[in-house]
DNA sequence: AAGATTAAGGTCAATATTAGTCAGAGATGG
DNA sequence: CCATCTCTGACTAATATTGACCTTAATCTT
């Protein structure tokens, strides 16, 4: 909860931003610039916190009036994106995407903390390490699609 | 009950705060320096009386801005019927035997129907069925012990 | 129009900053 | 003396920060 890294910090400048509009726009030296830090913390901060697992949609453009640009997406309601992001997901899942994932969908109020602690349960490390690593995030991608796939009936 | 050890002293210190507080956040190696012991001991004192059946649940995060998170929860009053559904259930599950608990757990009101609907998702023979069906089986009565654990508290 | 220059953002690997694990030494109580 | 709890430190893992070098796009020069 406490803001102990700038990363942190830029991170929730931005979210500040998005919680009124619904995507911003910025100039990549300016931000690095405002907060006194490198401009590939920038990409570093995005990556990390603004994936489309957290819900959010990156565009950018290079050169002479280049910027980068972040989008809040909707990744039940929006079939395309829920499309994405079960692509995104693929055949593979550690626990830590599992984990922003699931977080997500209780930002954005598709699913109470209740449904999304007991998700956390099924896709925990712990539950789902009956065998190798590998055929343990292979598992946790499938049932976290099941999850995601019986969302979207519902609503 | 005098506090012998410095464990006990650094576990008297943390519930302290916690009895004013639901959450302590602090920074392993300032409490480990506050004490004038080795970093790590403070993850013995974690474990050894922060457990989640003492009512505690630990997050942390390593790197810059790391830290170690306890909060406190309420353990349900009535584990009864978990603890017995757990006992019935043992290595192995099958789909129908999955389903006739869910229904229970439903019947019961330990749970909701779209939280039952989600276990179901998960429990499905279509999700697990990733490899032999004994495998998938041994699986769901995992993930079920799972759930049923996370039902016995709230955050 | 072509090439040069300028103005963005992207990538990646090295380094820094935390916390986690584990095996074994040390202490304590019965 | 044995069992168990406590304490330590070497090694590991995860996250953050920085900077050198790369790519792309717009604009200027000729």
């Amino acid at each position: 909860m406490e803001e102990k890294s700038i990363s942190d910090i830029i991170e929730k400048y931005l979210k500040s931003i998005l919680a009124d509009d619904e995507k911003v726009e910025i100039r990549r030296a300016e931000i690095a610039n405002h907060f006194d830090v490198v401009p590939s913390q920038i990409n570093y901060v995005i990556k990390t916190r603004f994936t489309l697992q957290n819900g959010y949609l990156v565009q950018s453009k290079r050169g002479g009036g280049g910027y980068i640009r972040i989008e809040r997406v909707n990744l039940i309601d929006d079939v395309d994106v829920l499309d994405m992001l079960i692509n995104t997901i693929g055949q593979s899942l550690t626990e830590n995407d599992a984990f922003t994932i699931v977080q997500t969908l209780y930002a954005e109020k598709v699913i109470s903390q209740r449904e999304g602690d007991l998700m956390l349960a099924a896709l925990s490390k712990e539950t789902l390490s009956v065998s190798a690593r590998q055929d343990a995030d292979r598992l946790r991608a499938r049932v976290l699609v099941a999850f995601l796939n019986r969302l979207r009936y519902e609503s």
